[in-house]
DNA sequence: TCCGATTTGTTCGTATGTATG
DNA sequence: GCATACATACGAACAAATCGG
């Protein structure tokens, strides 16, 4: 159960932390604070007497509360010499993000940094906290990996705070396009290109794509399958084209795919186009049931060439992603950062050109030409 | 004109100055206060939140209130503060160590902890930087997936400073003998055993096993492996069990399998155990390009029941691992142990009895009886 | 320069909840 | 179970500093 003056504090925290208070500018009132959390005036002044002893905050009498600057009192912090750096992704566990971290903690640890990890569940209401706690404690730079990173964002406010602490930050896989951050990622309309080209280079002329549309990647992915389809002249039916939200992962795609294979409006698909390997396995498992061969009733592209691909039977033909070497790529340019940062002084994060991977396909045998046979 | 509380506040000061009070000594009650200096309860808490909040003092509720130890002040106000965990594995992103990592995180970020992860690539030596770096700052619990934990650890003695710290810490998948710690394990003699046992009542009696020997968890399954077979009665040929460390993993398990099957000297085994479901991946490679059949040529009993069960052609009969749910487990247990020792100052860390889970088989397409049909 | 409204500072009283020994 | 000690929360009153008119 949590007390109404610790509400009252952390309400006045995130305040400061997604810079509704400024350094130096005042806060509501006691009077006010009263009113809006309907506590007693005892209530709102130990809250802030927490908050002023801590640093966040100092009074002036008959005049007011103010949000304090606590950008000075870093560096005598900072003398303490902690090396800290967060790592902030979508799910720890899942996929290809556990041989990122690892990449990243390599460097990170060799160069003598802790790494904390904190995972969003791609949910913006836990980035927030997640960016709040990172505010409220000493660290020395932050990677993250965008919450849905194809929609505006509400917690831009916590990364500008970033930046007027002077805490470097960057992105991987996706960035929000506000902050233009410095930021690691693949190029993903440039993927879902060749991913396409590929099976249409195979003679495949009906290709169903099926993409995530809540982060940037799945949204360029699908650009990229749709240019694909312009540039060589490939009509496209809108009809196969599958799109889903990270919470319908584990129904909708398969359902959508299932409706179009083997419906009475079943088309000719030839060919698939998938948002990632983990989905082709999904499909996978749909195919097996209703006995249709990959790849000689259908040819598959994947995307991030996972352990996937070579686990299962049909070796999956994907998209080459850095993995690991993007989370050593994106520790080493942290460091690089830090480093920057003790030196000048000066926020530097956006100094820095974007590090954009080119995807590669890597051709296995979940492809084949059209009506044709294994090329193996 | 001085303040009442101001004025209690200095003569709290001159007391503890001056030696009146002695750290972790008792201060007189607030109703004490509230006689001695004729002012009222909020006052003298007043006064004493001061103190508190510049580190002279500490309150412990329905005990009292005490001289802080201003000696070690740097430590407490950060450990205060900050709320933080290690988890230490032997690698972060292979296999079901994600898993586990995420419910201990889930868990952990829910009650206000924060992660920090290190891994020790099965290294002692670099497992004995981590325990330093981890001895040297703030940490209020370790978990910790023990580093080659079939040998002898060179790193006992930071482990006991840990407790010495009352740091408290449990060990996870295995144990250092030696510490007898707290642990969250699984009977892996048990699941050798049934491993086995499943593949003998199935009729088979030539059964290979392959396990890996630097770690507890590979020397239980063996032992479980023998065991089966002594209890049915079947005669083993010690040339049918193959055993490998964790550099070795890629290349000699395979590389004997492929001799004990396949030389000249082959024998007509019929049954593998495989120490995990990543080794029968590498094993099914092989089998594939000897065009041996799964289950129809060979039975093949995998353990942890990981991703590779449901992903290959060829479900996997496989022992069934707790994963996230003993990530949860470990991170509640720690949090218990923390919370025992800010009440009771002492350490707790072998008051619990280590939790042993029972495995389970969970039985797939890879095996059937000897020489028979696939059951599906 | 003073006034009055506002805002924080100090102090009292009271009540109930929760942890400790 | 009980007394003790600290924790949270409400209410009220007056003091002292600030600021705009």
């Amino acid at each position: 159960m949590e007390t109404k003056y610790n509400m009252v504090k952390r309400a006045i925290q995130s305040d400061i932390m997604d810079g509704t208070y400024l350094p130096h500018q005042k806060i509501s009132s006691e009077s006010e604070l009263m009113a809006q959390f309907k506590v007693s005036r005892h209530t709102v002044r130990l809250a802030i007497g927490d908050l002023v002893a801590k640093g966040w905050l100092y009074r002036e009498q008959g005049s007011g509360t103010f949000c304090a600057d606590r950008e000075e009192e870093q560096d005598t912090i900072q003398a303490v010499e902690r090396k800290n750096i967060a790592i902030i992704t979508t799910y720890i566990s899942d996929y290809i993000f556990p041989s990122i971290i690892r990449g990243a903690e390599s460097i990170l640890s060799q160069a003598g940094y802790q790494v904390s990890i904190f995972s969003t569940n791609n949910d913006h209401e836990k980035e927030r906290e997640i960016l709040e706690k990172i505010l409220s404690q000493p660290f020395d730079g932050v990677i993250v990996e965008p919450t849905k990173s194809a929609f505006s964002n509400p917690n831009i406010n916590y990364y500008l705070n970033l930046e007027r602490l002077s805490i470097p930050y960057i992105m991987i896989n996706a960035y929000y396009d506000e902050l233009e951050p410095m930021s690691l990622v693949m190029n993903d309309e440039k993927g879902g290109f060749i991913q396409t080209e590929h099976l249409i280079q195979l003679g495949h002329t009906e290709i169903a794509g099926i993409f995530k549309t809540d982060d940037l990647q799945g949204t360029q992915r699908m650009k990229g399958f749709l240019k694909a389809h312009r540039r060589y002249g490939i009509p496209l039916n809108p009809k196969n084209i599958i799109t889903y939200h990270t919470e319908e992962k584990e129904t909708k795609p398969v359902q959508e795919l299932e409706k179009m294979l083997f419906s009475e409006e079943a088309r000719d698909i030839t060919g698939l186009v998938s948002y990632n390997d983990e989905l082709v396995m999904n499909v996978l498992n749909l195919l097996r049931n209703k006995r249709m061969q990959v790849p000689g009733d259908l040819s598959i592209v994947g995307y991030d060439d996972s352990f996937f691909t070579e686990v299962s039977e049909v070796k999956l033909t994907s998209v080459a992603h850095p993995k690991s070497d993007m989370g050593k790529a994106a520790a080493k340019t942290i460091l690089d950062l830090i480093k920057r940062k003790n030196s000048n002084k000066v926020n530097v994060s956006k100094q820095l050109e974007p590090i954009v991977y080119d995807p590669s396909l890597i051709v296995r045998g979940s492809t084949v030409k059209v009506g044709g046979v294994e090329v193996s």
